[in-house]
DNA sequence: CACCATTTGTTCGTATGTATG
DNA sequence: GCATACATACGAACAAATGGT
């Protein structure tokens, strides 16, 4: 998981396709990291982080649940 | 165009009840107020006025085209 | 062509609120 | 009550596109 701040690509941008890659391959099955991991794991900001995911609610391929986490539709 | 920050309903949710309410009398027709105005009009904060014109853009409401502003589809 | 003002787009770091367990 | 996690908001900064001078 990691992002090039340089890239043309932007950064939420990346994450979300890094993050659908392993959706799409099923090493993500169940819960996704949390938010606050993922900016651990990054290095981005809680806004970017949270951005990026929200690719996947607006597409319905995840479901983010207050106080539980963000999980895969299945 | 005023936001009660105490409102259960949250300000960038008010900000696009109100903008709606415009666009759908047709007191809003061509461009919408950029978002400097906004912010201005509004006392929001820049990241909460992109917010609420987002929900439009979701919608297909409105097209944003950068550095001329924010348009109703019609 | 260069320069500049306007406008949208992205990111950062932090703070507060709300829901869950 | 407390820890975890998502949700919203703030203010600031920089980039990129557009259009006019």
């Amino acid at each position: 998981m990691r992002i090039d701040p340089a890239s043309a690509e932007h950064p939420y941008e990346q994450l979300a396709r890094q993050l659908r890659e392993q959706i799409g391959s099923g090493k993500i099955t169940g819960k996704l990291p949390s938010i606050t991991e993922l900016t651990a794991l990054t290095g981005l900001a809680v806004g970017t982080v949270r951005r990026g995911i929200d690719v996947f609610v607006q597409e319905g391929l995840v479901q983010t649940v207050p106080g539980r986490g963000t999980f895969v539709r299945r």
